[in-house]
DNA sequence: CACCGCCAGCGAACCGGTTCGCTGGACGAC
DNA sequence: GTCGTCCAGCGAACCGGTTCGCTGGCGGTG
C-alpha cells in the first residue's frame, strides 16, 4: 500500500505538504497542488483510516446500536437501520452496525476504543442500561425512541400520544363507539420502548373526552402468537366496530385474522394502524394507517449526531427531545359503523 | 481516556511490558500480571482501536456489503445481515454496515483504506462489478450468492439446481402434471444473482423427465406489483396444480392473491416455496418450502472470510463453491391435486 | 566460587497520518 | 539598494499502540 510519504516522494515535497494539499487545510501553490495529486494518482494512494483515526480522534464512522429482542417484529426495525445508513453516508460516514444482545456493553467497547465518532441508538426502552453508559462516554449520541429519563440526551421519536388522540379522533368521527386498541404486554413495553403505552394512555383519555368506549389488549409482539392472541381479544369483544393497531406483527397478522373471521374492513370493522408506508407495501396491508416515518426518523437522529460530532467542542447546543408529528394515510379501511343491529364482530 | 502508558507508569513498568501482558505473547511475571491488571482496572482502560489498528494492521472488523435494489424485496436479506453479524460478533469482529449503491466504490473504499480485515458480500449478482475490485483488494472476501465467475473466490450459496429439482420431484410424485413456476424477470435475476435461473433450468429439466408439464412465469421481486403478476399468471394457467414460488415477493403475496381466488391449499393447489423459516413466520406464510437458510449462510461465510483473515499469510487453503442442500419443511401445503374434472384454477 | 545460559523487562523504533513552529526566498515599500 | 513582511514548504514531534533486540539479574552447574 501506498503511504503519503511515498506520494511526498513521487511529487517531490515533504510529507507535510502532501498532507496539507490533499486536506486543505493550508494554502499551497497550484503547481504543488498539480505535482501531488498527479502522484496519488499514479500510486493509487488511499489514506490509511487507522492512522488517520490515530491523529486526528476521529473515525468517520458511526455506531448503530439496534436491539433485536427474541420476540419482536424485526422486519419493523430494518427500515430503521436503511434510513440511518443511507443518510450516514450521504454526510460521509460509515456505519458500524452492532446487533449483540448485551448492548451497553457493545457500546462501552465500541466508544471507549474510539472506534467511533458517536452512536445512534435504536429501539430505547424505557428504562434502558446504555443510557448511563451513553452519558459517561467520550463520543455523542443520538436516540431514536424516547426513554423514562431523556435529561442530556437527543431523542427523536413519533409523539405517541398525538398519534393515540388522532387515531381515536378519527375513527369517532366516523361515528365509532365501541374501539378496541391492538399494543403489546407491558413487560414487553417497557423493553421496547414506553411508547406503545403513551400511544395508549393518550387514546383511552380522548375516547373518555369523547364519550367513546375503548378496550385496550395485549397481543404478543411476534409471528405467530400474535395471530392467536388477535382472535381471542375479536372474541372477548365481540361489539367493536373498530380497531387501533398499535403493534407491527399484529398488524402483518390482521388480514389473516379477519378472512378467517370472514371480516372485511371497513365493511365490518373499521382499522387504523401504526405504520410506515413501506411497512405496508411489503406486508400487503391495505390498512389506513398513522406513517411512523421510521426513515426520517434516522435521517434526522443521524442528521443531529453529525452536528454534534461536527461542532466545535466549546459551545453545547441545548439537548432535548424532538416529536414529529403523526401523520395520517387513509388506505380506506375505515368507514361509518355497521349497523349496531345486533349483528357481532365474531358473527 | 487513558493510554497503555498510563496503565505501565502505574503498573511501574514499561510500555512494552504493559503491552505484553495484555497480549499474552511474551511471557511475563504473575506479579507484573497482576500490577498490570490491576492499573487497567484503575484506570479503566481500553485500547484505541485506530492505534493498534496502525501497529497490526488489523481492525477486527468485517465489512458487510449489502445490495438493496430498489425493486428488491429487503426482509429477505434482513436474515443474512443478522446471521453475518452475530456469527462476526462470536468470533469477536464487528460489523461495518455498507448499504450504499455504488457497491464497487465502497468496497474499494473500506478495503484500500484498511478500515476492515475481509468483507462479506452479499446478493452478489451474475456479473457483478464488486468482484473486480474484491480480486483486486488485499483484503480476503467471502460471497454470498453464486455469481458467474467464482474463480479465485470463496463462495456460499444454496444448492439451487438440486432445489429446483426436489420442488418438481415432491410435487410430481403426489401426482401433480401440471406446475407453474414463479420466478423473477430476467433482468432482475442478472443483477440480483442467477440463483433464479439456476433453479429454473433444473426444475424445467427435471419436470421434462418425468414428463411433467412445468411452466415458468416472471413476477415482479417486490410489492405491490407481485400481486397483479401473480394474479394474471394463475389467469393465464387455469389448469395448473401445483405452484413452485422462488420469489419471496411473490411468497408473501400469494396468501391473498388465493384469498381473492377463493382458492385454497393444499385443497385446490398445492404449493411449494423458497424461503427460510424466519420468513414463514414473519409472513404467515402456511406454504412447505426449501429452507432458505440465510443465517446458515452467513454464518459459514463469516466462519470462513475469519479462517482467511486469521490465517498465516502464507499457505493458501483453496478456494471454491461450496453449497448447501436444500432441505423440504413440510407445512402442509402440498397434496394430491384436485381431480382434473374441469375444474380450473381460476375457479 | 566462578562462569554460563536463560529470560523477564526495558528502550527504541515503527506503523502512517496531522500539525505546529521555523525558515528562507520573493516581493513591496521607502 | 536595503530592509521588512509574508507565506509556502519543510522538519520534527505527536497520536497510542506493537515488536524487536538488548541487558542484567538470577539460578544452575562444574
Amino acid at each position: 500500500m501506498a503511504t503519503i510519504g511515498d506520494v511526498a516522494q513521487v511529487a517531490g515535497v515533504s510529507r507535510s505538504t502532501a498532507s496539507n494539499v490533499l486536506s486543505g487545510n493550508k494554502r499551497t501553490s497550484p503547481e504543488i497542488q498539480e505535482r501531488v495529486r498527479r502522484a496519488v494518482d499514479t500510486l493509487g494512494y488511499t489514506p490509511n483510516a487507522g492512522a488517520r483515526a490515530l491523529a486526528t480522534s476521529q473515525t468517520r464512522v458511526i455506531g448503530l446500536l439496534a436491539r433485536f429482542l427474541d420476540d419482536e417484529f424485526a422486519p419493523a426495525m430494518l427500515q430503521y437501520i436503511l434510513g440511518v445508513s443511507n443518510t450516514a453516508r450521504e454526510l460521509g460516514y460509515d456505519i458500524l452496525l452492532v446487533s449483540e444482545a448485551d448492548g451497553a456493553r457493545a457500546l462501552q467497547r465500541i466508544t471507549s476504543s474510539l472506534m467511533v465518532d458517536g452512536v445512534v441508538l435504536l429501539n430505547v426502552a424505557e428504562r434502558d442500561d446504555r443510557l448511563d453508559v451513553l452519558r459517561g462516554a467520550n463520543r455523542p449520541g443520538v436516540l431514536v425512541g424516547l426513554p423514562g429519563d431523556p435529561s442530556g440526551l437527543d431523542v427523536f421519536d413519533l409523539d405517541f400520544a398525538e398519534t393515540g388522540r388522532l387515531m381515536v379522533q378519527h375513527l369517532a368521527r366516523l361515528g365509532h363507539r365501541e374501539l378496541l386498541l391492538v399494543s403489546q404486554p407491558d413487560h414487553v413495553v417497557e423493553r421496547g420502548g414506553a411508547y406503545v403505552w403513551r400511544l395508549r394512555d393518550a387514546a383511552v383519555e380522548e375516547a373518555r373526552l369523547r364519550g367513546v368506549t375503548l378496550r385496550t389488549v395485549a397481543a404478543a409482539p411476534s409471528q405467530p402468537e400474535v395471530g392467536a392472541d388477535l382472535r381471542a381479544a375479536l372474541d372477548a369483544h365481540p361489539d367493536v366496530t373498530g380497531l387501533l393497531v398499535s403493534n407491527e406483527a399484529a398488524a402483518a397478522a390482521l388480514p389473516f385474522v379477519l378472512r378467517d373471521r370472514g371480516l372485511e374492513s371497513p365493511r365490518d370493522v373499521s382499522v387504523v394502524g401504526r405504520f410506515s408506508a413501506e411497512f405496508a407495501r411489503t406486508f400487503s396491508l391495505p390498512y389506513t394507517s398513522i406513517e411512523s416515518a421510521p426513515d426520517r426518523l434516522g435521517q434526522l437522529a443521524v442528521r443531529q449526531l453529525v452536528r454534534r460530532i461536527e461542532s466545535p467542542g466549546g459551545r453545547e447546543e441545548a439537548h432535548g427531545v424532538r416529536f414529529i408529528s403523526p401523520e395520517l394515510v387513509d388506505r380506506g379501511s375505515t368507514g361509518a359503523p355497521r349497523p349496531a343491529d345486533g349483528g357481532t364482530i365474531a358473527g
